[in-house]
DNA sequence: GATGAATGAGGATTCATTCAT
DNA sequence: GATGAATGAATCCTCATTCAT
């Protein structure tokens, strides 16, 4: 049973448009590409996109839902367990370098059209991202009042220097200044976590 | 002497229409803002813009270069002193966020449509912004040479943690996530500091 | 027997249509509906409209066709019986008048999209539209003959006059500028004739 | 002194384009016209319509304005005087049929595309159609007042009544219809005010 | 007959940039 | 230097029509 037979026709139709405008959003940004370009590089006619989007803009709405829910979910479902502190961010970290190394075009669309544009999609979404800072502090308070984690630092703000620290880790590989291997990912985690629990001093 | 007439008249239309560009491009982002915008900000007329900038790209690349140099001055200068490492980072945390603190509309524009812009400015100034992850990282690589920082992490990857989480809390005070207030800038770089230096584990 | 077993069931569709085309033409306005708000408004799918008719255009040819050759119909009528000419007038303005009162939503359609549409629909249906003039002079003629009416005005000016203000009273009605009951309706019967035919001059 | 040396070059483009889009507008009607039919009939870049105009809309709107209010004030000039009604009545017939004779292709467009338009320009500028409605009404309430004009038929009815017969002579001679020449234009004024002030009766 | 997905031409509008004054 | 009128390419979106099922 191939992917493709799973589903409507028109399912099909509307899912290569999607996969379609990650590409040419991550290759050309937003504002750099027609929504010809999308219908050209899916291999649909121009109309047809139009057919399943309201507009452009809603094809982008629907690419960071679609992947920031996953987001949400991971993080919950790693604050969920007994773990560790350090494990349950691990897990966070992990799950978004995962999903970098599943798709880099996608998280590269997210976090440079998205997540920090705070003129545009950032304002529409920023119900959603803050949700994931909000589950990351979370889980930051709880180690802070199990003694875990110590209490010099509000817990927001480790969230917001945790989630910085992975995001500028991926603006890395986006940019290409970082190297990208299978080991350089795995790495990445545990030196996130690293830095964000150990510290960098000796 | 005042300041307006410290240059030649043309100086200060210059600097009237770079000033207002700042406040719009803030205001509605660089895509949603058109040349005239920024003319009507500077109270200037429509065509002058075009006779001291050759584009609209241009206002937005001096912005950036005049600012992004400062900073890496300022990081050099951080680096130039015998002070201890953890100083260091603290200098560059420290006039980053005054950056912000003192001029909130331009910091937000080269956050927002410059260093994550993997597609448009952020390309194009790829090598101003990569000196200044180059700089952090040789502060760290001192202070692992010199064992006051462990070496478990890449310096490469510890710098781009640091600015990360920098980043990112700037990013929570661009989309009103983060409280403002002197204290809070204050007390924000101790943060950044003390959660990279020190890990929030107890 | 009701009306829907009379035909075959694809005949029942087409009136569907046409009578959805009725409403939406009336509400919007033929240039701001679009085909699929005919198909929502009769309740079929999409591609049906494009079964029975062969254009957009072609469902408002039909409306205007059926409608206009009773009105000439009506108008060939009144002229057949050897009725004063005022009563035929007065058959004329009645039966356009009733033919409002029963469809106003038809008539608004066919006043202001053909009528006057010089350069679409009007154009388009010139000979059946002046057919009506020509049956109204026709009875201002016979009457010029016969000594009924006076000549001072041509019968082709006289009948444009009279067909003008019944089309300007139900553009009244249609712009809500006039009072609609049935009273008004029959009102305005007598009225129209007594205008054109008495003269307003005491 | 040209017309075109009396006011800014600005304001002689600006003009340009309106009677441009008259030209245009009369020719191939409102929807099937582009903007850049206009720009070329004014022999100007494609822009600078949207330099001097919102929208295609707001140049019609400002086409029907700026006769309309001629028009007004025309019948308010009739109606000021100590003419008889029926006077006042040729006045206004003849303000609308020199109207058509100086400008026929104006006329037509306000006509077909304005003051039949219920869904669109004519709902738009309802309340300038029915002030001058109101302003014959006024004139026939007078004269029934005097006692000039019998009762028999409500004053607001001969005032649509009446517009409605040059309404028509005017779509007639749109049409081509009817007969058009300097002769014909002042016959017509006289057939109007005869067949609604006489009545076509012997 | 019936459906609605697919097509793609058409057209309004925006706006960076140029240029005459 | 300063102005803002003029230019026209770029692109989103609409929607009539076709067609495979």
């Amino acid at each position: 049973m191939t992917a493709s037979g799973s589903g409507s026709p028109g399912t099909d139709r509307r899912r290569k448009i999607l996969d379609a405008a990650v590409r040419v959003f991550a290759r050309q940004g937003y504002h750099n590409c027609r929504v010809s370009d999308i219908a050209d590089e899916a291999g649909v006619a121009y109309g047809l996109v139009y057919h399943y989007f309201k507009s452009k803009d809603q094809v982008m709405n629907e690419l960071f839902t679609e992947r920031w829910s996953l987001l949400l979910a991971a993080i919950d479902e790693a604050d969920r367990g007994s773990d560790s502190p350090r494990a349950k961010l691990d897990a966070v970290a992990g799950f978004i370098i995962d999903s970098y190394r599943h798709d880099p075009e996608l998280m590269k669309v997210i976090i440079v059209e998205v997540t920090r544009a705070a003129n545009s999609f950032g304002a529409a979404h920023l119900g959603k991202i803050t949700e994931a800072y909000a589950q990351i502090r979370g889980i930051v308070e709880a180690a802070q009042r199990s003694g875990e984690f110590r209490t010099g630092v509000t817990a927001e703000f480790a969230a917001m220097a945790f989630y910085g620290a992975i995001e500028q880790v991926l603006t890395g590989w986006i940019f290409g200044l970082l190297e990208q291997s299978d080991e350089s990912y795995e790495r990445a985690k545990d030196y996130v976590v690293a830095t964000i629990c150990d510290g960098l001093e000796a």
